[in-house]
Order: structure tokens, then sequence, then C-alpha cells
DNA sequence: ACCTGAACACCGTTCAAGT
DNA sequence: ACCTGAACACCGTTCAAGT
């Protein structure tokens, strides 16, 4: 049931998702749903956690590195496949089971990778940061995955005026190249907060595997 | 104009801004509206532009640390106080007049430090992610900063069940201690990137003052 | 150039009622 | 328990018309 309401915000955006929009496509009148949700915020909230629920969990018994790593680039990947979900959770204040359980299985990893509880708190806030904020921007860029470089290059033009030297410089000397793919920033980024994680872990547990 | 359409959201959040809640607060009719912007969509890319334009500019000749991490701490203010925005960015995918002189003057600063072109991209990417997804989850917090201790204290019962040990240690051990910010984050995470690029700035650049 | 009333096709939701 | 029709107070926007 959920399910159909994550498919209808893939396919038409978070705008096509309605009562009346989900009624339709469950094959029911919109005032049915009002018997399983009380309003439909209630249902934006099982959609996010839905979501989240998406997300590979890391093991708490595995190389915390692999393990951290590997979550952060599925959940990019579940934001990227999702980006209408990113709006919805600046709204949403209140977890559901899917979060926690996600949330749970984080702090478990970096507690057992020996990080003391400010760190982990650091870390993961940091971490989550970059995820969110990262999805956000790949979400907002002015070229889809596809049509970059006709698009670039109209912007680049548009640069061309003198105004902006710093931007033409990194549109046409950067951006424009071939090979040129913002995702790859994801890596830099993911990089340099493992390595900080990596820096604060006490020696005595430092790759241990525990 | 946009100014009262952020003043409005401000107030009562982004549904309350409506094509005929902006017109009342104008003392007009809605229809006029249209005589100046095309579409709603228009209004809010303007709105978001104007949101933009608050966060203070970054001076490409000052110390590199000091107007970056300037910029940032203001990029999180600002968010914070119009933290609706946030979902707006999501969904706009061309950048106003303000928000490109803001690019620029971001990547002139990290330009005159002496960063590579890879590795400006790098830090940018980085830092905004970071910014707005601090944004996005210290709006959704589910304590607003006022009612904390009670809330937290709710949270916690609910996790006395035993089924999430590392996040009641986490709320237990930290969130409830006296003196906890989840805010104070942000100052933790910028100083990992801002470290992160200074370390990527060539010899012959480093603590030049230029 | 600037503003507007009426209307249309939508929303989420209430309420009272059906099985 | 589960579903529904009619209705209400909203949306953004079109269109034709006013000054």
């Amino acid at each position: 049931m959920l399910k159909r309401a994550v498919a209808i915000a893939d396919a038409g955006g978070l705008e096509s998702l309605t009562m009346r929009s989900l009624a339709k496509e469950l094959g029911v009148r919109p005032m049915s749903l009002y018997h399983y949700f009380a309003t439909k915020d209630e249902i934006l909230n099982g959609v996010v956690d839905l979501v989240f629920g998406e997300i590979e969990l890391p093991a708490a018994d595995g190389d915390w590195r692999t393990e951290v790593s590997r979550r952060a680039t599925s959940a990019r990947a579940v934001l990227r496949r999702h980006s209408w979900a990113i709006a919805l959770m600046e709204s949403r204040t209140t977890p559901g089971p899917a979060t926690l359980r996600h949330h749970e299985a984080m702090l478990d990893t970096l507690r057992s990778a020996g990080l003391s509880l400010p760190m982990t708190g650091h870390a993961y806030a940091l971490l989550d940061s970059f995820v969110y904020g990262f999805a956000i921007q790949e979400s907002a860029l002015p070229f889809d995955r596809d049509s970059a470089p006709e698009v670039t290059q109209a912007i680049a033009a548009q640069f061309s005026s003198g105004e902006y030297p710093r931007l033409r410089e990194y549109a046409v000397e950067r951006v424009m190249k071939p090979g040129y793919d913002f995702g790859d920033e994801f890596a830099y980024g993911l990089g340099v907060i493992l390595d900080d994680i990596e820096r604060s872990i006490p020696a005595s547990d430092r790759s241990a595997e525990r």
C-alpha cells in the first residue's frame, strides 16, 4: 500500500502523490484511505520510513570502514532513486521503525569500531549531513545524467559575459571536460570523512577485527 | 514583493505560501500576481534566490579559512531561519543571480587560496553537502531548541524496551546530559572539512596572505 | 501597463451513511 | 471492520474583460 505510494512519487514526483491518485492506484475510493491513515501526513511518514528501509544496514561485526562505506553508498543510491523523499525528510520529526533500526545499526557499527560516544555523534552527524546534502545537490543539478553536454554548453555560454570568471573557468576547464561526473565527488567526500573517523579510533582498537 | 513571500513562509511554513495568501499580504487580488510572474514556480525560484542572497559572501582576498568558515556558518544560520527553503532547493534547477554571485565568490576564494581546479570541486561539493545536509538534520530534530529535556526523555523512555540498546545508550549517556547541543556538531564537521582543504594547499601557497 | 471576476479542474478532509 | 457519496474550504491557473 505504501509501496504504491512510493511508486507514484517515483513516476510523477511528490506533487503527483495525492489521496485521490493513491486511491485510484489501489482501485478504491479516496475516502477509504482514511480507514488506514488518519491524515495524508501519516502516509508521508510511512513513505519516508519505507524509503529509509531500502538503505542497506551496516553489520556491526564486519570491518567498520567497509560497512560504513557500503551503507553510505547505498543511502546515496536510494535517495537518488527517490529524490522527492529528500524534501520530505525536512518536515518529518517522528522516525518510523525502519529509521530507528537503521540508526541503531549505524550506532552499533561505530561504537563497535571503538569510537567514543562523543566521537560517534560527531562522525554520524558529519556522515549523514554529507549524504543528505550530496543527495540534494545531485537532485538539483541543472542537467540530468544523459543530456549533460548540450545543457552544460548553454550554461557556459551564459557565463561568457565575463561577469562570472570563476564559474566560467570551472565550467569550461572542468565540467565540460570529457569524463567529468559530479557523482564522483561522492567518493572524495566519503573518503575524507572515513579518514577522519579512522584517525579518531584509539590505537588499541585500530584494525581490530574483533 | 518576494520578501513578503519569504515572510509568509517563515511565519506559517511553505504550505502557507499560496498565490492567494501572497496576494492578500500585498493587498491585491490573486490574479494580479500573474502580471509579474508566469507561474508560482517562478515565484519559488525567486524566493530561493532571495534566501541565498542572505548568506554572507566570502572575500577572496581575506584569509581563506576565516572566509570559508564565516560563509558556512552564515549559510547554516540562514537555512535555520528559513528551513522551508531546504525542501525547495531539491527541485530548483535554475540558479538565480544571487546564487550565481554566491558560487562565483566561493570559487574565487578557494582558487585564490591555491586549490587546484579538481580540488576546488571536491572541497566545494563536500562543504555544501555538509551545510545543506546539516540544515536538513537540524530542521528535522524531534525537539525544538527550547523544549529539549521533556521530549528527549519521552523518547528515551521509548527505548527502554531494550530493542534499541545503542540508541538508548546515546540518548541517555549523551543527548540527555546537560550541555548537549546537536548544533555543536556543526563546528566539528566544518573543522574536518577545513582541515582537509588546508592539507590540499600546495606548500608554496600555504598561509600566504597574498 | 496593470489589475480583476468568474470559472475550471484540482486538493485534503468532515460527516453521515452504507455493507 | 471496511468502504463510500456528497459536500466544504481550499489550491493554481485560464480566459476574457476592465482601467
